[in-house]
DNA sequence: TCTAGTACTTGGCCATACATAGTACTTTTC
DNA sequence: GAAAAGTACTATGTATGGCCAAGTACTAGA
């Protein structure tokens, strides 16, 4: 039992409400998530956000469309469906609800 | 791949911290420790609860003294070890840091 | 053709939250 | 004093998501 291992588990579920966050505001391809996530000091590797990706797709949350790239292999742009958007609005309610019930708790004083 | 899931996957590790807090203010049982997440609407049910205070207790964390009840059997009064409060430390960094983090991108606006 | 770079995929591992059932002790009730 | 009810704690098995690490596929430049 570890700091690094509980930080590990507080990211779970909160990556893909990031993810979602990230995709509704317009069409990206996986770099461009990276990019953002490792801007807001949230490091993420390839190994869970592809999967994730893919996991969000095949639950009918995410749509996608090849697009060539002029540097590379053609890329997959994300895009929310109607149902993602849903559930990103759920999911933010949800977030919304446990950081104030964290909050209620580390902040009563030593009573 | 629904809501629900989602709401016990970013539980994760939050509970830990929310755990670890309550008992830096003093002397507590489980009960009490239920008490005081259901009133900050964290629902947590006994199953999750006691065997994660053994394994907080196993990695040193905590430390527990039997005390009499007078209505009942014996419960479990836990406190903090240094080394818990070291652990709590990191912790606080450690969610602060994350929720700074979501609220990077997700008060970002549409570019 | 060979190398380097970019984009995406896959399989296996681990830790935590949860459901559910069970143990042990105390007090109450008849 | 035995049965019932209540309180506190324990044990086992399941599911999920993040991570590691290796691998595939396509493009461009030398």
């Amino acid at each position: 039992m570890n700091v690094e291992n509980t930080q590990v588990q507080m990211r779970k579920g909160i990556l893909e409400y990031c993810i979602l966050h990230i995709i509704s505001r317009g069409e990206v391809y996986a770099s461009d998530m990276l990019d953002e996530l490792t801007a807001a000091r949230m490091i993420v590797v390839e190994g869970t956000l592809y999967p994730l990706l893919t996991r969000l797709k095949n639950a009918g949350l995410l749509e996608y469309k090849w697009i060539e790239s002029k540097s590379g292999p053609p890329r997959k742009y994300y895009t929310l469906t109607d149902k993602g958007s849903k559930f990103l609005e759920k999911l933010t309610e949800t977030w919304d609800d446990l950081v104030h019930s964290t909050q209620m708790i580390t902040t009563k004083s030593n009573a």
